[in-house]
DNA sequence: CTGAACATGTAATCCGTTACATGATTGG
DNA sequence: CCAATCATGTAACGGATTACATGTTCAG
């Protein structure tokens, strides 16, 4: 039930579907994904629902754009959704539960699995430090004056910041730890 | 397709589906959860796949257990998942999509949110802490000695104890931050 | 003229959760 | 005797991904 309401919160001004689309891809990625083939028939149902409502709007290039607004009915349900606490779910991370087993590969492959993981991380890092470094330079207000919803945008964005360098560094311990217990075993071997 | 290898990597020792489960909900919790209803169809498809082999072995109480081992192929197939790469997808954090717009509640009930949140991850880095500990106090080995299969095992609740402890830090400044924009617009206002 | 970006949708399938269904054993 | 724990399963539903389907505009 979360998707209705993160679509809720994003539009905080109006947009499409595709619009919305290119924001998780942006912005929200570290947190959130939603594919075209989802979003669509969601925003039909919240428009059901009467918690949106759309006008089409001509579009430069292509169809005409279906834009969609909350209405006030759809900022009560986001206020609700707040309301009640803090959703956490379990993480599902599948590379960390192969890593848990990586007993099974050869040293050498092992390393790799480990050097590609911390490779992948470092450039999510660099995404997310590029969207800030970006926001320091355009918005004299940044950090320490931005107002209410930047604000709590800016939350967001330093934890995805905090969590990939976490991730990073670890995956630095691990591949020293590998090194020490092969350099130990070629001693002993 | 993560759950399939997931099992396989933790048929390290034959199981039934019911230890499975406590073991989810153990020492694996903090990467992946799967509940009965997926597990026990899970393993029967797995078996009809030549993956997996079952006996049944009597109960001190209640029903039979069915318990499972790996065959040859299933092995395989967990090494080839590993020779993959790291499969990282994208996280579905909806606590963190709420902090993004926790601007629709008054100050208070952002604070409260915050704290809440706070506390819940808290309780979730000290679950692992004791883990850790007990793993600490009864085997000799750890943490610099641990044979491949427990090294691996380690790393995995190495994440998960930075991951809390950043989670639980940036709440923290988060708190910080709210006080301080609330100092400010109570001294202006 | 071709491919990328714009723009919207449906259908089939798969993964995960909740609810339902059954029954034995042990501790309080 | 009742609740908790042990133990296995099926059915219904909802959420998410992949594949399919269509059509425009602009840059190279």
């Amino acid at each position: 039930m979360s998707l209705p309401n993160i679509l809720l919160g994003m539009l905080a001004t109006p947009a499409s579907g595709y619009d919305l689309k290119q924001r998780f891809e942006n912005q929200e990625r570290h947190y959130w994904s939603a594919n075209l083939a989802q979003i669509y028939p969601t925003l039909k149902r919240m428009e059901n629902d009467g918690l949106l409502e759309s006008r089409e709007e001509p579009s430069d290039k292509g169809p005409p754009r279906k834009v969609y607004r909350r209405t006030r009915a759809g900022i009560d349900a986001l206020t609700q959704w707040l309301q009640r606490g803090p959703e956490v779910h379990s993480d599902r991370l599948s590379w960390l539960a192969q890593v848990g087993y990586l007993a099974h590969l050869p040293a050498k492959q092992q390393r790799d699995f480990m050097v590609k993981l911390h490779d992948e991380f470092v450039r999510h890092r660099r995404e997310l430090e590029g969207l800030e470094a970006h926001w320091a330079a355009h918005d004299p207000r940044f950090p320490d004056a931005l107002p209410d919803p930047e604000l709590f945008a800016h939350f967001t964005l330093r934890l995805g910041l905090t969590k990939y360098a976490t991730i990073v560094e670890w995956c630095e311990e691990c591949l020293e730890r590998l090194d020490r217990r092969d350099a130990k075993s070629a001693a002993s071997g």
